[in-house]
DNA sequence: GCTTGACTCTGGAGTGACTACGGGGTGTGA
DNA sequence: TCACACCCCGTAGTCACTCCAGAGTCAAGC
């Protein structure tokens, strides 16, 4: 059977970008894979099953440190699973988290959307005008019920952005 | 009056790190100030109402290329507003896709936690093995109804994480 | 006058998880 | 022989900060 993949059948197969496989070898969550004569990476169905883990892992936004752990876990069934809870529940928590602030970011979003229907001059902009007016510390229809970032919130001082997903 | 601010008293204001403050000047959201003859950054009222703003777009999770698309607007109230619609509607679908895997995942995750309640050895651990079925793409129970990073899922093949905000 | 400590300055590097690029080598079908 | 797709490597760029080293400034206390 012809089991041994080049990089980019392994990338399709796990739905992966062959740079991120790259960066997962350099950074040693992907064990160095056999070479061929021409020195390309030779890829079996264990480094298939391993970067599908790490995927799930990522899909589940757990850090790659932790998913590094996860996966010594798996390579040593026999240690204790403590500590696996704890990483789980941390994560659960960071994204419970995350969420709260999420949602009240939709709300304040979406009121200031309604601000503003009509195209016209930014002067008169209802939405210019409450980001303006909410800098200023002023009751803004976005605050009302002491959501993050309004000055200094138990959240974040430190908000953060992703680049669109898409 | 002595609304001259040095940039530690700036911060203290708007409740932002001087660091972060300095990293806006160098990129351009904040001017550069007027400097005493020691060197110090001289800060004005319009300094830390800008700050404000900027901050507060920052709570918003407004990336800041937008906020200084943003703060033209403001500086040149002249201009048509229609991009600061589709700026904030582009925003709110960004925030909400992001919601919605979000809560996929705290589901996800939820659901994987309940798996392994009392400390024992990783071989057994029910959360272990959930994820190690997951990325095998057996049926899980965290995956019942077609969440992100399944295997490619409408969202994202790229899963994105940040280190806890505390 | 000297020290201490808090504050400020600059430039540069580090973070996480990729992503992109440049300049080359390899393999295959026409 | 050629084009083209694939692979190699190393490095730099992304975003929004955050941290650091090494130096200068300044007021208060001794």
């Amino acid at each position: 059977m012809e089991t041994v993949m080049r990089i980019g059948e392994l990338g399709a197969a796990a739905g992966v970008d062959i740079e991120t496989i790259r960066y997962y070898e350099k950074t040693g969550l992907l064990p160095d894979p056999a070479r061929s004569t021409n020195g390309y990476r030779a890829y079996g169905p264990a480094h298939l099953e391993r970067l599908a883990f790490i995927r799930h892992c990522r899909a589940l936004d757990i850090p790659l440190a932790d998913v590094k752990r996860l996966l010594e876990f798996v390579a040593c069934p026999e240690n204790d699973c403590g500590d696996i809870d704890r990483l789980i529940d941390a994560q659960l928590a960071r994204v419970r988290a995350r969420l709260k602030s999420m949602q009240a970011l939709e709300r304040q979003l979406a009121s200031l959307r309604g601000r503003c229907g009509v195209a016209h001059v930014a002067g008169d902009c209802g939405i210019l005008h409450e980001l303006v007016a909410a800098a200023r510390g002023e009751a803004c229809a976005c605050h009302i019920e002491g959501l993050p970032g309004s000055k200094k919130a138990e959240m974040s001082t430190r908000p953060s952005v992703r680049r669109s997903g898409a």
